[in-house]
DNA sequence: CCACCACAACTGGTCGGACCAGTGGCCTCA
DNA sequence: TGAGGCCACTGGTCCGACCAGTTGTGGTGG
Protein backbone atom coordinates (compact mmCIF):
# COMPACT_ATOMS: atom_id res chain seq x y z
CA UNK A 1 0.00 0.00 0.00
CA UNK A 2 2.88 2.15 0.31
CA UNK A 3 3.98 4.33 -2.50
CA UNK A 4 1.14 3.03 -4.61
CA UNK A 5 -1.79 4.83 -2.90
CA UNK A 6 -0.14 8.27 -3.85
CA UNK A 7 -3.83 8.97 -4.96
CA UNK A 8 -7.09 7.85 -4.40
CA UNK A 9 -6.71 4.62 -6.42
CA UNK A 10 -3.45 2.45 -6.97
CA UNK A 11 -2.49 2.39 -10.55
CA UNK A 12 -3.79 3.07 -13.54
CA UNK A 13 -5.00 0.25 -15.88
CA UNK A 14 -2.71 -0.17 -19.28
CA UNK A 15 -3.94 -1.89 -22.38
CA UNK A 16 -1.91 -2.59 -24.63
CA UNK A 17 -0.51 -0.38 -27.05
CA UNK A 18 -0.73 -1.50 -31.02
CA UNK A 19 1.52 -0.05 -33.07
CA UNK A 20 -1.41 1.00 -35.40
CA UNK A 21 -2.99 3.00 -32.70
CA UNK A 22 0.12 5.19 -32.63
CA UNK A 23 -0.31 6.50 -35.95
CA UNK A 24 -3.83 6.94 -35.14
CA UNK A 25 -3.21 8.95 -33.05
CA UNK A 26 -0.33 11.26 -34.24
CA UNK A 27 -2.06 11.85 -37.57
CA UNK A 28 -5.30 12.95 -35.27
CA UNK A 29 -2.63 15.17 -33.28
CA UNK A 30 -2.17 16.95 -36.27
CA UNK A 31 -5.57 17.41 -37.45
CA UNK A 32 -6.53 18.77 -34.49
CA UNK A 33 -3.95 21.13 -34.09
CA UNK A 34 -4.45 21.84 -37.17
CA UNK A 35 -1.02 21.21 -38.47
CA UNK A 36 -2.76 19.11 -41.34
CA UNK A 37 -6.12 21.04 -42.63
CA UNK A 38 -8.85 19.81 -44.77
CA UNK A 39 -7.37 19.23 -48.37
CA UNK A 40 -4.01 18.35 -47.43
CA UNK A 41 -2.70 14.57 -47.84
CA UNK A 42 -1.16 12.49 -46.07
CA UNK A 43 1.90 10.26 -47.50
CA UNK A 44 1.10 7.76 -49.62
CA UNK A 45 1.06 3.97 -47.88
CA UNK A 46 4.23 2.75 -48.69
CA UNK A 47 6.01 6.36 -47.56
CA UNK A 48 4.31 5.86 -44.28
CA UNK A 49 5.92 2.58 -43.73
CA UNK A 50 8.55 4.30 -43.88
CA UNK A 51 8.09 6.81 -41.66
CA UNK A 52 6.51 5.06 -39.23
CA UNK A 53 8.93 2.32 -39.14
CA UNK A 54 6.12 -0.45 -39.56
CA UNK A 55 4.41 -2.54 -42.51
CA UNK A 56 2.54 -1.38 -44.54
CA UNK A 57 -0.61 -3.71 -42.93
CA UNK A 58 -0.08 -1.85 -39.83
CA UNK A 59 0.00 1.85 -42.09
CA UNK A 60 -3.56 0.65 -43.17
CA UNK A 61 -5.07 -0.71 -40.49
CA UNK A 62 -4.34 3.07 -39.06
CA UNK A 63 -6.35 4.30 -41.98
CA UNK A 64 -9.02 1.94 -41.89
CA UNK A 65 -10.12 3.35 -38.67
CA UNK A 66 -9.02 6.93 -39.71
CA UNK A 67 -11.13 6.30 -42.23
CA UNK A 68 -14.20 5.12 -40.41
CA UNK A 69 -14.14 8.13 -38.06
CA UNK A 70 -14.60 10.57 -40.91
CA UNK A 71 -10.78 11.75 -40.70
CA UNK A 72 -9.32 10.99 -43.74
CA UNK A 73 -10.04 9.66 -47.39
CA UNK A 74 -8.32 7.51 -49.55
CA UNK A 75 -9.00 6.60 -52.94
CA UNK A 76 -6.87 3.96 -55.08
CA UNK A 77 -4.61 5.97 -58.13
CA UNK A 78 -5.15 9.12 -56.12
CA UNK A 79 -1.75 10.91 -56.79
CA UNK A 80 -1.61 13.16 -53.23
CA UNK A 81 -2.52 10.20 -50.67
CA UNK A 82 -5.02 9.84 -48.77
CA UNK A 83 -6.78 13.28 -48.10
CA UNK A 84 -7.88 14.86 -44.86
CA UNK A 85 -11.09 15.40 -44.44
CA UNK A 86 -13.28 18.91 -43.10
CA UNK A 87 -15.07 17.67 -40.00
CA UNK A 88 -18.79 16.56 -40.51
CA UNK A 89 -21.14 15.16 -38.32
CA UNK A 90 -21.29 11.88 -40.18
CA UNK A 91 -19.57 9.66 -37.38
CA UNK A 92 -21.32 11.96 -34.44
CA UNK A 93 -24.68 10.64 -36.90
CA UNK A 94 -23.17 7.13 -37.04
CA UNK A 95 -22.41 7.55 -32.97
CA UNK A 96 -26.65 8.42 -31.77
CA UNK A 97 -27.66 5.96 -34.47
CA UNK A 98 -25.88 3.45 -32.87
CA UNK A 99 -27.20 3.88 -29.48
CA UNK A 100 -30.62 4.24 -30.88
CA UNK A 101 -30.47 1.44 -32.53
CA UNK A 102 -29.36 -0.35 -29.36
CA UNK A 103 -32.25 0.93 -27.24
CA UNK A 104 -29.75 2.70 -25.08
CA UNK A 105 -31.56 6.02 -26.05
CA UNK A 106 -35.03 6.19 -27.14
CA UNK A 107 -36.74 9.02 -28.59
CA UNK A 108 -38.12 10.91 -25.65
CA UNK A 109 -34.17 11.88 -24.64
CA UNK A 110 -33.73 12.23 -28.51
CA UNK A 111 -36.63 14.52 -28.26
CA UNK A 112 -35.76 15.88 -24.81
CA UNK A 113 -32.50 16.75 -26.29
CA UNK A 114 -33.48 18.59 -29.04
CA UNK A 115 -36.08 20.88 -27.37
CA UNK A 116 -33.30 22.10 -25.14
CA UNK A 117 -30.89 22.69 -28.45
CA UNK A 118 -33.38 24.74 -30.30
CA UNK A 119 -34.84 26.64 -27.83
CA UNK A 120 -31.13 27.78 -26.88
CA UNK A 121 -30.60 28.48 -30.80
CA UNK A 122 -33.62 29.91 -30.78
CA UNK A 123 -33.45 32.51 -28.06
CA UNK A 124 -29.27 33.01 -29.49
CA UNK A 125 -31.08 33.44 -33.10
CA UNK A 126 -33.65 36.24 -31.82
CA UNK A 127 -30.58 38.72 -30.54
CA UNK A 128 -27.87 37.54 -33.57
CA UNK A 129 -29.95 36.92 -36.61
CA UNK A 130 -29.03 38.82 -38.98
CA UNK A 131 -31.36 40.22 -41.90
CA UNK A 132 -30.47 38.00 -44.51
CA UNK A 133 -31.27 35.44 -41.91
CA UNK A 134 -34.29 36.42 -40.74
CA UNK A 135 -35.25 36.60 -45.18
CA UNK A 136 -34.24 33.09 -45.27
CA UNK A 137 -36.17 31.80 -42.89
CA UNK A 138 -39.05 33.31 -44.10
CA UNK A 139 -38.60 32.21 -47.43
CA UNK A 140 -38.53 28.50 -46.02
CA UNK A 141 -41.66 29.20 -43.94
CA UNK A 142 -43.18 30.13 -47.46
CA UNK A 143 -42.11 26.78 -48.97
CA UNK A 144 -43.47 24.72 -45.74
CA UNK A 145 -46.66 26.64 -46.40
CA UNK A 146 -46.24 25.97 -50.36
CA UNK A 147 -45.25 22.49 -49.50
CA UNK A 148 -48.77 21.73 -47.94
CA UNK A 149 -50.47 20.15 -51.10
CA UNK A 150 -46.98 19.02 -52.36
CA UNK A 151 -46.63 16.11 -49.66
CA UNK A 152 -45.27 15.48 -46.42
CA UNK A 153 -40.80 14.65 -47.74
CA UNK A 154 -41.10 18.57 -49.43
CA UNK A 155 -42.53 19.75 -46.28
CA UNK A 156 -40.01 18.16 -44.31
CA UNK A 157 -36.89 19.30 -46.39
CA UNK A 158 -38.58 22.86 -45.98
CA UNK A 159 -38.90 22.60 -42.27
CA UNK A 160 -35.22 21.29 -41.80
CA UNK A 161 -34.34 24.41 -43.73
CA UNK A 162 -36.00 26.35 -41.41
CA UNK A 163 -34.47 24.71 -38.37
CA UNK A 164 -30.80 24.59 -39.90
CA UNK A 165 -31.23 28.37 -40.45
CA UNK A 166 -32.43 29.30 -37.34
CA UNK A 167 -29.30 26.85 -35.82
CA UNK A 168 -26.88 28.81 -38.34
CA UNK A 169 -28.17 32.39 -36.65
CA UNK A 170 -27.68 30.87 -33.70
CA UNK A 171 -23.80 31.39 -34.25
CA UNK A 172 -22.66 28.55 -32.23
CA UNK A 173 -21.26 25.58 -34.42
CA UNK A 174 -21.83 23.03 -31.13
CA UNK A 175 -25.78 23.87 -31.10
CA UNK A 176 -25.91 23.61 -35.29
CA UNK A 177 -23.71 20.29 -35.65
CA UNK A 178 -25.69 19.00 -32.65
CA UNK A 179 -29.39 19.97 -33.77
CA UNK A 180 -28.37 19.15 -36.88
CA UNK A 181 -27.70 15.13 -35.71
CA UNK A 182 -30.54 14.58 -34.01
CA UNK A 183 -32.83 16.08 -35.96
CA UNK A 184 -31.58 13.78 -38.25
CA UNK A 185 -31.95 10.93 -36.14
CA UNK A 186 -35.19 11.59 -34.83
CA UNK A 187 -36.88 12.49 -38.27
CA UNK A 188 -35.34 9.08 -39.00
CA UNK A 189 -37.58 7.09 -36.46
CA UNK A 190 -40.45 8.87 -37.09
CA UNK A 191 -40.31 10.34 -40.23
CA UNK A 192 -42.17 7.60 -41.98
CA UNK A 193 -45.00 7.88 -38.98
CA UNK A 194 -45.74 10.96 -40.36
CA UNK A 195 -45.94 10.65 -43.67
CA UNK A 196 -48.46 7.49 -42.95
CA UNK A 197 -50.58 9.38 -40.47
CA UNK A 198 -54.05 10.02 -42.14
CA UNK A 199 -53.60 13.23 -40.58
CA UNK A 200 -50.81 14.31 -41.14
CA UNK A 201 -52.30 17.23 -42.92
CA UNK A 202 -53.63 18.38 -39.78
CA UNK A 203 -50.00 18.11 -38.05
CA UNK A 204 -48.12 19.70 -40.88
CA UNK A 205 -51.00 23.09 -40.47
CA UNK A 206 -50.25 23.14 -37.20
CA UNK A 207 -46.32 22.83 -37.10
CA UNK A 208 -46.32 26.01 -39.67
CA UNK A 209 -48.75 28.14 -37.56
CA UNK A 210 -46.10 27.50 -34.83
CA UNK A 211 -43.58 27.59 -36.91
CA UNK A 212 -44.95 31.15 -38.16
CA UNK A 213 -44.96 32.35 -34.22
CA UNK A 214 -41.20 31.55 -33.96
CA UNK A 215 -40.34 33.42 -36.14
CA UNK A 216 -42.45 36.65 -35.16
CA UNK A 217 -40.70 36.18 -32.19
CA UNK A 218 -37.26 35.92 -33.50
CA UNK A 219 -38.12 39.19 -35.48
CA UNK A 220 -39.30 40.48 -32.90
CA UNK A 221 -36.33 40.01 -31.40
CA UNK A 222 -37.80 38.31 -28.05
CA UNK A 223 -35.84 35.17 -27.29
CA UNK A 224 -37.43 33.71 -24.58
CA UNK A 225 -40.14 33.91 -26.12
CA UNK A 226 -38.99 32.73 -29.24
CA UNK A 227 -37.54 29.70 -27.01
CA UNK A 228 -40.49 29.00 -25.47
CA UNK A 229 -42.40 28.08 -28.91
CA UNK A 230 -39.87 26.76 -29.90
CA UNK A 231 -40.33 23.77 -27.45
CA UNK A 232 -44.04 23.99 -27.81
CA UNK A 233 -43.61 23.66 -31.11
CA UNK A 234 -41.27 20.44 -30.93
CA UNK A 235 -43.59 18.81 -28.18
CA UNK A 236 -46.69 19.31 -30.23
CA UNK A 237 -45.17 17.58 -32.98
CA UNK A 238 -43.24 14.89 -31.52
CA UNK A 239 -44.86 14.30 -27.89
CA UNK A 240 -47.57 11.70 -29.28
CA UNK A 241 -44.92 9.59 -30.65
CA UNK A 242 -43.18 9.14 -27.30
CA UNK A 243 -44.58 6.78 -25.11
CA UNK A 244 -47.20 8.14 -22.18
CA UNK A 245 -45.07 7.94 -19.26
CA UNK A 246 -42.35 9.51 -20.53
CA UNK A 247 -44.19 12.78 -21.72
CA UNK A 248 -43.33 14.62 -18.39
CA UNK A 249 -39.35 14.65 -19.24
CA UNK A 250 -40.69 16.49 -22.13
CA UNK A 251 -43.02 19.06 -20.53
CA UNK A 252 -40.24 19.52 -17.92
CA UNK A 253 -38.69 21.20 -20.31
CA UNK A 254 -41.40 23.13 -21.42
CA UNK A 255 -41.70 25.67 -18.57
CA UNK A 256 -38.17 27.08 -18.30
CA UNK A 257 -39.19 30.68 -17.35
CA UNK A 258 -40.13 30.48 -13.82
CA UNK B 1 -33.15 13.97 -68.08
CA UNK B 2 -35.64 11.41 -68.71
CA UNK B 3 -36.15 8.58 -66.06
CA UNK B 4 -33.08 9.70 -64.43
CA UNK B 5 -34.97 12.71 -62.84
CA UNK B 6 -37.10 10.12 -60.51
CA UNK B 7 -36.65 12.48 -57.28
CA UNK B 8 -35.47 15.98 -57.49
CA UNK B 9 -31.84 14.40 -58.25
CA UNK B 10 -30.98 12.03 -60.59
CA UNK B 11 -28.74 9.27 -59.08
CA UNK B 12 -27.02 8.95 -55.99
CA UNK B 13 -23.08 8.65 -55.62
CA UNK B 14 -22.22 5.20 -55.52
CA UNK B 15 -18.75 4.87 -54.07
CA UNK B 16 -16.56 1.82 -54.24
CA UNK B 17 -17.47 -1.08 -51.60
CA UNK B 18 -14.35 -2.26 -50.21
CA UNK B 19 -14.23 -5.98 -48.89
CA UNK B 20 -13.86 -5.03 -45.00
CA UNK B 21 -16.67 -3.09 -45.47
CA UNK B 22 -18.81 -5.80 -45.87
CA UNK B 23 -17.61 -7.72 -42.58
CA UNK B 24 -18.42 -4.78 -40.76
CA UNK B 25 -21.99 -4.18 -42.18
CA UNK B 26 -22.41 -7.96 -41.40
CA UNK B 27 -21.48 -7.90 -37.66
CA UNK B 28 -22.80 -4.82 -36.58
CA UNK B 29 -26.37 -5.78 -38.52
CA UNK B 30 -25.96 -9.27 -36.57
CA UNK B 31 -25.25 -6.83 -32.89
CA UNK B 32 -27.85 -4.53 -33.95
CA UNK B 33 -30.43 -7.53 -34.29
CA UNK B 34 -29.25 -8.84 -31.11
CA UNK B 35 -28.29 -12.37 -32.97
CA UNK B 36 -24.82 -11.08 -31.07
CA UNK B 37 -24.92 -10.18 -27.60
CA UNK B 38 -22.32 -8.60 -25.56
CA UNK B 39 -20.00 -11.30 -24.42
CA UNK B 40 -20.66 -13.59 -27.06
CA UNK B 41 -17.59 -13.77 -28.84
CA UNK B 42 -16.67 -14.12 -33.16
CA UNK B 43 -14.69 -16.82 -34.58
CA UNK B 44 -10.89 -16.43 -34.82
CA UNK B 45 -9.43 -14.03 -37.29
CA UNK B 46 -8.37 -17.60 -39.58
CA UNK B 47 -11.76 -18.78 -38.75
CA UNK B 48 -13.47 -15.57 -40.32
CA UNK B 49 -10.98 -15.83 -42.95
CA UNK B 50 -12.74 -19.14 -44.23
CA UNK B 51 -16.16 -17.80 -43.29
CA UNK B 52 -15.98 -14.96 -45.07
CA UNK B 53 -13.50 -15.98 -47.65
CA UNK B 54 -11.00 -12.94 -47.41
CA UNK B 55 -7.46 -12.88 -46.16
CA UNK B 56 -6.47 -12.19 -42.85
CA UNK B 57 -5.33 -8.78 -43.77
CA UNK B 58 -8.96 -7.70 -45.11
CA UNK B 59 -10.67 -9.42 -41.75
CA UNK B 60 -8.04 -7.55 -39.47
CA UNK B 61 -9.30 -4.12 -41.15
CA UNK B 62 -12.46 -5.01 -40.54
CA UNK B 63 -11.97 -5.60 -36.73
CA UNK B 64 -10.33 -2.64 -36.27
CA UNK B 65 -12.65 -0.47 -37.36
CA UNK B 66 -15.26 -2.22 -35.10
CA UNK B 67 -12.82 -2.11 -32.29
CA UNK B 68 -12.75 1.44 -32.91
CA UNK B 69 -16.38 1.82 -32.86
CA UNK B 70 -16.69 0.11 -29.62
CA UNK B 71 -18.28 -3.11 -30.55
CA UNK B 72 -15.70 -5.92 -30.49
CA UNK B 73 -12.70 -6.19 -28.55
CA UNK B 74 -9.72 -8.88 -29.40
CA UNK B 75 -6.92 -9.35 -27.17
CA UNK B 76 -4.30 -11.84 -28.07
CA UNK B 77 -4.52 -15.34 -26.54
CA UNK B 78 -8.04 -15.05 -26.50
CA UNK B 79 -9.60 -18.52 -26.69
CA UNK B 80 -12.71 -17.66 -27.59
CA UNK B 81 -11.34 -15.05 -30.30
CA UNK B 82 -13.11 -11.52 -30.56
CA UNK B 83 -15.36 -10.68 -27.66
CA UNK B 84 -19.16 -8.73 -28.34
CA UNK B 85 -18.98 -5.28 -26.31
CA UNK B 86 -22.04 -3.95 -24.46
CA UNK B 87 -22.62 -0.73 -25.45
CA UNK B 88 -21.39 2.21 -23.85
CA UNK B 89 -21.09 5.64 -24.90
CA UNK B 90 -17.50 5.76 -25.46
CA UNK B 91 -18.00 6.28 -29.43
CA UNK B 92 -20.40 9.08 -29.11
CA UNK B 93 -17.73 10.73 -26.74
CA UNK B 94 -15.13 10.09 -29.06
CA UNK B 95 -16.88 12.01 -31.94
CA UNK B 96 -18.13 14.58 -29.37
CA UNK B 97 -14.64 15.38 -28.46
CA UNK B 98 -13.08 15.78 -32.17
CA UNK B 99 -16.06 18.07 -33.15
CA UNK B 100 -15.41 20.25 -30.01
CA UNK B 101 -11.96 20.36 -30.75
CA UNK B 102 -11.94 21.91 -33.93
CA UNK B 103 -10.70 24.93 -33.24
CA UNK B 104 -12.94 26.86 -35.36
CA UNK B 105 -14.86 26.54 -31.55
CA UNK B 106 -13.71 29.35 -29.28
CA UNK B 107 -14.20 29.29 -25.43
CA UNK B 108 -17.28 32.01 -25.81
CA UNK B 109 -18.84 29.01 -28.09
CA UNK B 110 -18.30 25.96 -25.43
CA UNK B 111 -19.05 28.05 -22.41
CA UNK B 112 -22.46 29.24 -23.92
CA UNK B 113 -22.65 25.37 -24.95
CA UNK B 114 -22.14 24.21 -21.19
CA UNK B 115 -24.51 26.93 -20.08
CA UNK B 116 -26.97 25.43 -21.35
CA UNK B 117 -26.32 21.70 -20.75
CA UNK B 118 -25.73 22.21 -17.44
CA UNK B 119 -28.90 24.56 -17.12
CA UNK B 120 -30.89 22.42 -18.19
CA UNK B 121 -29.45 19.24 -16.43
CA UNK B 122 -29.86 21.22 -13.72
CA UNK B 123 -33.78 21.72 -14.62
CA UNK B 124 -34.17 17.90 -15.18
CA UNK B 125 -32.45 16.92 -11.84
CA UNK B 126 -34.07 19.14 -10.02
CA UNK B 127 -37.34 16.74 -10.48
CA UNK B 128 -35.87 13.75 -11.20
CA UNK B 129 -32.90 13.28 -8.70
CA UNK B 130 -33.64 10.24 -6.82
CA UNK B 131 -32.52 10.38 -2.63
CA UNK B 132 -28.99 8.60 -3.39
CA UNK B 133 -27.75 11.13 -6.18
CA UNK B 134 -28.55 14.27 -3.93
CA UNK B 135 -26.98 12.85 -1.32
CA UNK B 136 -23.95 12.28 -3.92
CA UNK B 137 -24.32 15.95 -4.64
CA UNK B 138 -23.69 16.84 -1.14
CA UNK B 139 -20.76 14.57 -0.42
CA UNK B 140 -19.44 16.42 -3.49
CA UNK B 141 -19.85 19.66 -1.84
CA UNK B 142 -18.24 18.86 0.91
CA UNK B 143 -15.59 17.78 -0.60
CA UNK B 144 -14.94 21.12 -2.70
CA UNK B 145 -15.32 22.93 0.96
CA UNK B 146 -12.47 20.11 2.20
CA UNK B 147 -10.61 20.94 -0.50
CA UNK B 148 -10.22 24.78 -0.83
CA UNK B 149 -7.35 24.39 1.87
CA UNK B 150 -5.86 21.28 -0.28
CA UNK B 151 -5.43 22.94 -3.53
CA UNK B 152 -7.58 23.66 -7.15
CA UNK B 153 -6.45 20.10 -8.48
CA UNK B 154 -8.36 18.23 -6.11
CA UNK B 155 -11.20 21.04 -5.91
CA UNK B 156 -11.59 20.82 -9.61
CA UNK B 157 -12.18 17.37 -9.20
CA UNK B 158 -14.83 17.42 -6.59
CA UNK B 159 -16.02 20.24 -8.92
CA UNK B 160 -16.19 17.70 -12.01
CA UNK B 161 -18.01 14.96 -9.33
CA UNK B 162 -20.75 17.17 -8.24
CA UNK B 163 -21.44 18.46 -12.15
CA UNK B 164 -21.38 14.77 -12.89
CA UNK B 165 -23.68 13.73 -10.25
CA UNK B 166 -26.26 16.39 -11.75
CA UNK B 167 -25.93 15.10 -15.33
CA UNK B 168 -26.49 11.75 -14.44
CA UNK B 169 -29.61 12.82 -12.56
CA UNK B 170 -30.93 14.57 -15.66
CA UNK B 171 -31.53 10.82 -16.99
CA UNK B 172 -30.52 11.57 -20.34
CA UNK B 173 -27.46 9.85 -21.92
CA UNK B 174 -26.80 12.44 -24.24
CA UNK B 175 -26.87 15.68 -22.04
CA UNK B 176 -24.58 13.41 -19.93
CA UNK B 177 -21.68 12.70 -22.62
CA UNK B 178 -21.81 16.21 -24.04
CA UNK B 179 -21.37 17.60 -20.67
CA UNK B 180 -18.76 15.78 -19.64
CA UNK B 181 -16.85 16.04 -23.19
CA UNK B 182 -17.28 19.73 -23.50
CA UNK B 183 -16.82 19.86 -19.51
CA UNK B 184 -13.25 18.63 -20.22
CA UNK B 185 -12.38 20.53 -22.88
CA UNK B 186 -12.64 23.93 -21.20
CA UNK B 187 -10.74 22.79 -18.51
CA UNK B 188 -7.92 21.66 -20.24
CA UNK B 189 -7.91 25.38 -21.81
CA UNK B 190 -8.25 27.11 -18.91
CA UNK B 191 -7.48 25.16 -15.54
CA UNK B 192 -3.78 26.34 -16.01
CA UNK B 193 -4.45 29.50 -16.09
CA UNK B 194 -7.24 29.36 -13.17
CA UNK B 195 -4.59 27.17 -10.89
CA UNK B 196 -1.50 29.85 -11.17
CA UNK B 197 -4.67 32.79 -10.55
CA UNK B 198 -3.51 34.73 -7.91
CA UNK B 199 -6.92 35.27 -6.20
CA UNK B 200 -7.95 31.48 -7.09
CA UNK B 201 -8.78 30.92 -3.69
CA UNK B 202 -11.55 33.54 -4.01
CA UNK B 203 -12.77 31.95 -7.20
CA UNK B 204 -13.35 28.96 -5.27
CA UNK B 205 -15.24 29.96 -2.57
CA UNK B 206 -17.09 31.91 -5.00
CA UNK B 207 -17.53 28.98 -6.98
CA UNK B 208 -18.05 26.51 -3.98
CA UNK B 209 -21.17 29.28 -2.79
CA UNK B 210 -22.52 28.81 -6.44
CA UNK B 211 -22.80 25.07 -5.93
CA UNK B 212 -24.11 25.13 -2.70
CA UNK B 213 -27.16 27.43 -4.30
CA UNK B 214 -27.62 25.60 -7.00
CA UNK B 215 -27.79 22.17 -4.82
CA UNK B 216 -30.31 23.75 -2.88
CA UNK B 217 -32.43 24.78 -5.70
CA UNK B 218 -32.66 20.98 -6.50
CA UNK B 219 -33.10 19.99 -3.28
CA UNK B 220 -36.00 22.05 -2.90
CA UNK B 221 -37.37 20.67 -6.58
CA UNK B 222 -37.14 23.98 -8.36
CA UNK B 223 -35.83 23.52 -11.53
CA UNK B 224 -36.14 26.96 -12.87
CA UNK B 225 -33.77 28.09 -10.34
CA UNK B 226 -31.59 25.65 -10.33
CA UNK B 227 -30.86 25.75 -13.89
CA UNK B 228 -30.58 29.78 -13.95
CA UNK B 229 -28.06 29.53 -10.76
CA UNK B 230 -26.15 26.70 -12.28
CA UNK B 231 -25.90 28.84 -15.71
CA UNK B 232 -25.03 32.45 -13.66
CA UNK B 233 -22.18 30.03 -11.84
CA UNK B 234 -20.56 29.09 -15.14
CA UNK B 235 -20.96 32.58 -16.35
CA UNK B 236 -19.61 33.96 -13.03
CA UNK B 237 -16.29 31.65 -13.14
CA UNK B 238 -15.89 31.91 -17.01
CA UNK B 239 -16.83 35.14 -17.77
CA UNK B 240 -13.39 36.34 -17.27
CA UNK B 241 -11.50 34.07 -19.70
CA UNK B 242 -13.79 34.92 -22.67
CA UNK B 243 -13.14 38.08 -25.10
CA UNK B 244 -14.92 41.03 -23.69
CA UNK B 245 -16.87 41.28 -27.29
CA UNK B 246 -17.93 37.93 -26.83
CA UNK B 247 -19.49 38.03 -23.14
CA UNK B 248 -23.01 39.07 -24.49
CA UNK B 249 -23.35 35.77 -26.25
CA UNK B 250 -23.07 33.90 -22.55
CA UNK B 251 -25.18 36.49 -21.24
CA UNK B 252 -27.81 36.27 -23.48
CA UNK B 253 -27.94 32.64 -22.05
CA UNK B 254 -28.47 33.67 -18.20
CA UNK B 255 -31.87 35.10 -18.35
CA UNK B 256 -33.94 32.66 -20.10
CA UNK B 257 -36.59 32.98 -18.07
CA UNK B 258 -38.85 35.93 -19.72
C1' DC C 1 0.13 25.06 -82.69
C1' DC C 2 -3.22 22.33 -80.41
C1' DA C 3 -5.94 18.31 -79.32
C1' DC C 4 -5.84 13.73 -78.48
C1' DC C 5 -4.28 9.29 -77.10
C1' DA C 6 -1.36 5.66 -75.35
C1' DC C 7 1.85 4.69 -72.07
C1' DA C 8 4.08 4.27 -67.61
C1' DA C 9 4.38 5.29 -62.95
C1' DC C 10 2.18 5.56 -59.39
C1' DT C 11 -2.14 4.72 -56.09
C1' DG C 12 -4.79 1.74 -52.94
C1' DG C 13 -7.05 -3.20 -52.48
C1' DT C 14 -6.26 -7.83 -51.67
C1' DC C 15 -3.88 -11.93 -50.97
C1' DG C 16 -0.91 -15.61 -48.85
C1' DG C 17 2.48 -16.94 -45.94
C1' DA C 18 5.50 -16.35 -42.18
C1' DC C 19 7.13 -15.46 -37.48
C1' DC C 20 6.54 -13.90 -32.72
C1' DA C 21 4.87 -13.37 -27.94
C1' DG C 22 1.68 -14.25 -25.37
C1' DT C 23 -2.72 -16.86 -23.25
C1' DG C 24 -5.25 -20.60 -21.54
C1' DG C 25 -6.61 -25.26 -21.34
C1' DC C 26 -5.18 -29.84 -20.74
C1' DC C 27 -2.52 -33.45 -19.25
C1' DT C 28 0.92 -35.40 -16.68
C1' DC C 29 3.46 -36.16 -12.63
C1' DA C 30 4.36 -35.83 -7.80
C1' DT D 1 -5.81 -34.41 -5.51
C1' DG D 2 -3.08 -30.49 -6.54
C1' DA D 3 0.50 -28.08 -8.91
C1' DG D 4 3.30 -27.83 -12.53
C1' DG D 5 4.61 -27.63 -17.36
C1' DC D 6 3.55 -28.36 -22.05
C1' DC D 7 1.34 -27.01 -26.35
C1' DA D 8 -2.17 -25.58 -29.40
C1' DC D 9 -4.05 -21.47 -30.60
C1' DT D 10 -4.72 -16.46 -30.15
C1' DG D 11 -3.84 -11.91 -32.07
C1' DG D 12 0.17 -8.55 -33.64
C1' DT D 13 3.33 -7.67 -37.06
C1' DC D 14 5.95 -8.14 -41.07
C1' DC D 15 7.09 -9.22 -45.94
C1' DG D 16 6.45 -9.69 -50.78
C1' DA D 17 3.47 -10.11 -54.44
C1' DC D 18 -0.19 -9.14 -57.74
C1' DC D 19 -4.19 -6.60 -59.50
C1' DA D 20 -7.12 -2.78 -61.02
C1' DG D 21 -7.60 1.63 -61.44
C1' DT D 22 -6.25 6.67 -61.72
C1' DT D 23 -3.32 10.20 -63.32
C1' DG D 24 0.22 12.81 -65.26
C1' DT D 25 3.07 12.94 -69.20
C1' DG D 26 4.99 12.85 -73.43
C1' DG D 27 4.53 11.63 -78.00
C1' DT D 28 1.75 11.71 -82.11
C1' DG D 29 -1.41 13.11 -85.47
C1' DG D 30 -4.32 16.67 -87.01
Amino acid sequence: MAAADSGSRPFEPVRPVRAYQGIVEQVEDRVFRGQLRPGERLPSEREMTAQFGVSRSTVREALRVLESDGVVRSRPGDRGGPEVLAFSPASLRKSVTRLVRVDEVGLAELVQFRMLLEGSANLLAATLASDDELAAMGTALSEMEAALDRGYEEFSRADVAFHDTVARASRNILIQVCSDVVRGVVLGLISQKIADAPDRRELMERSLGHHADVLDAVRRRDGPRAARLARESLYDYYAGYVPEEERSLLRALLDEDG
